[in-house]
DNA sequence: TCGCCTGCCTACCGGGCGGTCAACAAGTGA
DNA sequence: TCACTTGTTGACCGCCCGGTAGGCAGGCGA
């Protein structure tokens, strides 16, 4: 992410606002829990990472699960920040032009934070126990209530078949979690392309008529 | 799983067949990866839930590597067989009632066997640089490739809309993936349920008309 | 000028990790 | 009876983990 700003250093730090290096710890922990896992990550890869060392980790955090705790709630607001605005810009009459924009939105955010969001959506059933889950439990619900409100309220409004609003919500976020498992940021197709294509077929059907 | 076929046993262990051993400690391994992840679970972990000493584990896998590509494999194989079983029992000039076997078929596996689905799924991308995925990769693409072949067939038979296959295919096999994150054994509908619920949203199509 | 707060370092801790080794009990076949 | 194989144990290794303690440089306010 943004480590690039921090020159290598020489011994004795010449130190940083706190405010940046909190965000550069964040982001290297960010790329780092994705690509090993929490428990593949150690404190010293994150520290080196930052070009600093495990101690003064420390300072800013108060320990590794904190470290996560900040990862995935970071990621989470930016996403429901993203999709409350694109939803604004979007009539209330038309729900279903609404969850459009919250799919497409959704997918280039995904795409954009792929990192983040790769660590955010493997943690909710990775760590059962954690101290205070409770604050991500009630971002990620918040999340996934943005798309079940405008589908219910697309279907009520007969723009959509009367299905369950809970299983179609379900289907269109199990594609959209999963994409960047998947998709390749050099293919063919961007992740939001996909994601409406995907969107259209779900939409349309796939059976021949 | 099969681990109360073993009594707690007394220090010298009175020794078990062999094949019998491996199988149970596949079988413990797959639930403590499925429960905490590769990284998080210790082999001691493992070998305690057998009742025996982490060293003798080492007699019947040669690390702890070894061991998830065991639980990989094992549980890949199973799967391609049982679709590979499900697949067998409907006539080859009916793609699309294929298509639904292999899904209904998937889903089931997927829910009796959650823990170690939950494993696989999560291993093609978990560890990047295993010495031999390579044979993992093949099981899976063999996996992936049932729905793929099936698909395009339904589609050059008429029976599915001129639509990518693979951008089909990859979205089934999205939400078959994911089954196992959110939906719970003890909820109003079985796996299988849901999953024929997804295909036949997926099939006709959720858009009113 | 002095004292304090910030940000960081070096050094260290106990413990749990994956993995090894020599020994040994129990069954098996000659 | 004896040699061999199979499955297991307990003790141990070196390493690296998350986390801590104490100190120190530099900026900043009084």
């Amino acid at each position: 992410m943004s480590d690039d700003d921090v020159p290598p250093q020489k011994s004795p730090g010449p130190k940083m606002p706190g405010k940046r290096r909190k965000a550069q710890i964040l982001g290297a922990a960010t790329e780092l829990f994705a690509e090993a896992g929490y428990e593949g990550t150690s404190l010293r890869a994150v520290a080196e990472k930052c070009g600093m060392t495990k101690a003064a980790l420390y300072y800013h955090y108060d320990d590794k699960e904190a470290l996560l705790k900040a990862v995935v709630e970071y990621r989470l607001t930016r996403m429901i920040e993203k999709l409350s605005d694109a939803v604004e810009g979007v009539p209330q009459d038309d729900p279903l032009a609404r969850v459009r924009a919250l799919v497409g939105t959704c997918a280039r955010h995904i795409d954009e934070e792929r990192a983040g969001w790769v660590v955010s959506s493997r943690i909710f059933w990775s760590i059962e126990q954690a101290s205070d889950k409770a604050a991500m439990i009630a971002l990620r619900d918040q999340f996934e209530n943005m798309f079940r409100t405008e589908i219910a309220r697309a279907i009520q409004a007969g723009q959509l078949a009367e299905v369950d609003a809970g299983m179609l919500t379900r289907m269109i976020l199990s594609w959209l979690n999963y994409l960047p498992r998947w998709h390749r940021v050099d293919g063919p197709k961007s992740a939001e392309e996909v994601a409406m294509e995907f969107l259209g077929m779900t939409l349309h059907g796939v059976e021949a008529r």
